[in-house]
DNA sequence: CCCGCCATGTAACACGTTACATGATTTT
DNA sequence: AAAATCATGTAACGTGTTACATGGCGGG
């Protein structure tokens, strides 16, 4: 369902071809990821056949023909609600900047709401990893360096995440 | 082929059953994520049958019993084939740190030149993270705040891959 | 007494990749 | 003339998840 629902939060912004899709979707590969064309086709075709988008194929003489998709009403509430579900804990980096990048479909309470949530949860790994990189099986060198690389990642996202807060609030 | 060079990789370290391996990945799962137990036990019968384990089984009166896998020499050269191999790039941050844990299985110079690979890749991603935020599509309030944290994220990854540079040189 | 931990396993499913097929047009 | 870009699609495969089945032990 990952993907799925980027691809319908894209479409919010304006119609668009599954090259479209593919082409913006690899500009921001180091942030989310990039799914391949096996992979944006048939999504696109399944949104589709459950009614969430609509298709208007663009003839073209000299270029081939585009199929542009636009959102439905029914994927804009099919959107709404997924993005209204609270999300679970526990939620990776990629699917967490997923929906961030969604936050125009947010209210600026949703938005804040979300941003707290992620905070409080980077803030509880900490104590966590500390524990399990002094535990005695990691002694070795790589994961001692890993362990370093994961406090010093949490305490940048931490610090992210109260400056973004920050300029957030009135 | 993600976690089956890992599993393999931690059973350098110490002979495992499965039940332990998935435990200790649960543990590292906020670095690089864990595996079910769906996965880990198809994983280590596969690797069985490609003759890169060996099983013993603890028949444990009073406890269920254990299939205990240790690597064996085959494994190890498997393993080490697979390390060898350069990193083609554009990996993930969590392939990343899946190597990077298995440093131990490396050279002190293999693991400064992963380091620098890194540090080179991370580096060139800057620029071009700059050039698409400032694209004109890529204004939506949830864009910009994506792309701010990329930012931020790479600033205190190429941060730490330079502390950890200088650390490691003589 | 029920719940959680220990311990292994399988089958159905979801999601994504790679590799292929097709074909025109623009750039080198 | 070759290669890259535009544009869509399918089929086989890989890797992982969820949900189930099985069963004993220990603590609240």
């Amino acid at each position: 369902m990952s993907f799925r629902y980027f691809i319908l939060g894209l479409l919010t912004q304006r119609p668009m071809a599954g090259y479209d899709i593919k082409r913006l979707l690899q500009r921001l590969d180091w942030l989310i990821g990039s799914p391949s064309f096996g992979s944006v086709y048939p999504t696109l075709h399944t949104l589709l056949k459950d009614g969430l988008v609509d298709v208007s194929v663009a003839h073209n003489e000299e270029r081939p023909s585009r199929k542009v998709y636009s959102i439905t009403l029914a994927g804009q509430q099919a959107l709404q609600a997924w993005l209204d579900q609270p999300v679970e804990p526990g939620i990776s980096l990629k699917e967490f900047l997923m929906r961030l990048m969604l936050a125009g479909n947010l209210s600026h309470h949703g938005l804040v709401a979300y941003l707290q949530q992620r905070r409080s949860e980077v803030a509880a790994r900490r104590p966590k990893l500390e524990k399990v990189a002094r535990s005695e099986e990691n002694t070795a060198l790589g994961r001692q360096l890993a362990f370093d690389y994961g406090l010093a990642a949490a305490a940048a996202e931490l610090a992210w995440l109260d400056r973004t807060l920050e300029r957030l609030s009135p």
